[in-house]
DNA sequence: TTCCAGGGGTAGA
DNA sequence: TCTACCCATGGA
């Protein structure tokens, strides 16, 4: 057994805030290295942080929605220096977008009742990952395949490719770049069994391992979003779909992802169970501005579990 | 077997 | 800007 230690560290994010509703939010909370202990109502995760140092998080919610706090359990082979704990709050912050305010959200929920009235009792974060290098490569694991073929392929680049935690084999970080960058094409697609993403998730790394590419600096909220949509579809394998459902993980909920699942469900609650024309499915949330995304998600989160 | 999934790239209009 | 056609994979 590796001796541990263990590190306490306390966040407090803006109220009103749900733990659990922002963790199991979306599907990406079942993609490793990501994983909800149904038993304890925790989130574990395993994170490899700059200094080289692979930490296991274990992170709660505590008070209340009104008046909540995160508690992070970091255990470490060494202990933690400054830097290495203020790295683990920024990320789980930008993780559970501790500090995002969605007040003007509630307010247009409020005016419009159910549904989304429920929403203004903390929910609406969505579920992001510390990088948007981590998001992009999973976004790209999203398309055109089953949700089992995405689960599939992540779990295999953390088992193949992530950075195992001290004395625990099993459990391994999101891989850097640098290690995905390190493998062959070949690789990725022969093991990994990436298909046809494998040079697309490949060059990616290369370019971000690289320099050629800061894919960190797009998390600016100063950036228009014109821009950084256009940088995203830039990316090989990110187009319409998987560049609004970055935007949407970047806070920027302006733009619907027009999937099979935004058609199959405005189709089965507005249109009688037609096909719409486009320009009708997209007038659907029109007037909440800023925020159609969020709508559309409770909208559809309400309608399959009511 | 055949189809197709929370699409996307490319060539050719 | 729009339309065919192709792309790996694995479950149904």
């Amino acid at each position: 057994m590796t001796s541990r230690e263990i590190t306490y560290l306390d966040l407090t994010p803006r109220a009103p805030f749900d733990f659990e509703g922002t963790v199991r939010s979306h599907g990406w909370v079942l993609l490793p290295p990501n994983v909800w202990n149904a038993d304890r109502r925790t989130w574990t995760r395993i994170e490899r942080l700059r200094s080289g140092n692979v930490v296991q998080l274990e992170i709660a919610g505590a008070g209340s929605v009104a008046q909540p706090r995160i508690q992070i359990t970091a255990q470490s082979a060494r202990p933690l220096s400054a830097e290495e704990r203020a790295e683990i709050l920024t990320a789980v912050g930008w993780m559970l977008r501790a500090d995002e305010d969605f007040s003007a959200f509630y307010a247009l929920c409020r005016e419009r009742g159910e549904p989304w009235i429920r929403a203004t009792q903390g929910l609406g974060r969505l579920l992001r990952s510390p990088t948007l290098f981590e998001d992009v490569v999973k976004t790209i694991c999203t398309t055109n395949i089953k949700w089992s073929g995405t689960q599939r392929m992540v779990t295999r680049l953390v088992e193949h490719l992530g950075a195992p935690f001290p004395g625990e084999p099993g459990q391994r970080a999101f891989p850097t770049p640098e290690a995905i960058a390190a493998a062959t094409p070949e690789r990725l697609r022969a093991e990994i069994r990436l298909g046809y993403r494998a040079p697309f998730i490949h060059t990616l790394a290369v370019q971000v391992a690289g320099g050629s590419l800061d894919l960190e600096a797009w998390r600016d909220p100063a950036l228009p979003t014109p821009v950084v949509k256009r940088h995203l579809l830039a990316i090989k394998g990110v187009g319409a779909y998987a560049a609004a459902s970055l935007l949407m993980l970047l806070g920027r909920y302006d733009d619907i992802a027009r999937d099979t699942v935004f058609r199959d469900f405005v189709s089965a609650k507005y249109f009688d169970g037609q096909t719409p024309p486009e320009v009708e499915a997209r007038a659907l949330y029109d007037a909440w501005g800023p925020w159609k995304f969020l709508a559309y998600w409770f909208d559809l989160w309400s309608y399959y579990e009511p």
